[in-house]
DNA sequence: AACTATATATAATA
DNA sequence: TATTATATATAGTT
């Protein structure tokens, strides 16, 4: 995607890796800020630098998306006001101000949020002391998620499988090529 | 990025919409990927479709990313490891090998379980409150895959949370925390 | 940090 | 779905 093709190998040179970093995190933002938009998805990405910093993105805001994937009530039917309407469609400087709100904006919210995630950690204790918790999930609907995470689990699998069927230079095919198996 | 230019404001047309977002989707995914290995970053991202419904990519795992997040807390007991110095950065052989090692693990039940899931799928929309047939799963193999799923799901969202507690841009260098993980 | 030449993603089409 | 023309991202350059 550039004056020559590069195989998708670890960038040796820190300076350019650096270089590289910044520039595919701004594209991949956009791009997740572009799908968000055209397709009315909600999605955060979160991730660590090559100098281990986090940087997320987040539409409409981290927390939100994250709040939602947790907290996922059965209101699919309900009817969300759309935040971007047709004739707003934003130019290059409104998605950068956008991302720049997204990317900062977080802290506004740090205390009501630091209430959630001590709710959360909490969770997750005792969802990790006792696993008869889990047969407790069976019975509500829960499951019900479980099912569905499951699906979407699969349909990422089949993205990598995708991903994996482009050679990479210098990397054992032993793993990859004895896929494709069909059932019995 | 197509036969026309497109604004970047939401698909009308539901089937279009659909198109859009399988296709856009795959594309942030594939350029995720690229991203965490040419520049050794781990990432995770999780979404919201159109239809509700909740996707995840992560590299080298969503939990694994999730869990440097959860764990990457201010806490003061918990034991300090440089595990993020530049050259613990995974080569591209581990990358690869651990990238195909959740390939091949989900691989060989994709047919399988897709089978499965599908079938699961369609009796939740058939009887959403058919628990009898759910309970039938607890000692599948399907079920330990969609409870992992599950936990690793929430651990993002818990990861996300304790994001927004933090600003992340413009951030100084911190020490980050290891710990090793109890599952698998 | 800006600038191209080129690779890649994808909107429209078949 | 699969293909193809075009828009976009970005690798190397300045």
């Amino acid at each position: 995607m550039g004056r020559r093709k590069i195989e998708i190998a670890e960038v040796k040179d820190p300076n350019n890796k650096q270089v590289t970093f910044s520039k595919r995190r701004s594209g991949l933002f956009k791009k997740a800020f572009e799908l968000s938009v055209l397709c009315g998805v909600e999605l955060a990405i979160v991730m660590f630098s090559p100098g281990k910093r986090p940087h997320s993105f987040g539409h409409p805001s981290v927390n939100i998306v994250a709040d939602k994937f947790l907290w996922k009530k059965p209101t699919s039917n309900v009817v969300r006001a759309n935040y971007v309407r047709e004739n707003d469609a934003p130019n290059e400087v409104d998605v950068m101000d956008r991302l720049s709100q997204q990317l900062s904006g977080v802290e506004v919210h740090i205390n009501e949020e630091h209430e959630k995630a001590t709710e959360l950690d909490k969770r997750e204790k005792e969802q990790e002391a006792s696993q008869a918790q889990n047969k407790e999930l069976l019975n509500s609907p829960v499951l019900q998620r479980m099912v569905e995470d499951y699906v979407d689990a699969i349909e990422v699998s089949e993205c990598m499988l995708l991903l994996a069927k482009e050679p990479v230079v210098g990397i054992s095919n032993r793993t990859i090529t004895k896929r494709r198996r069909r059932r019995n």
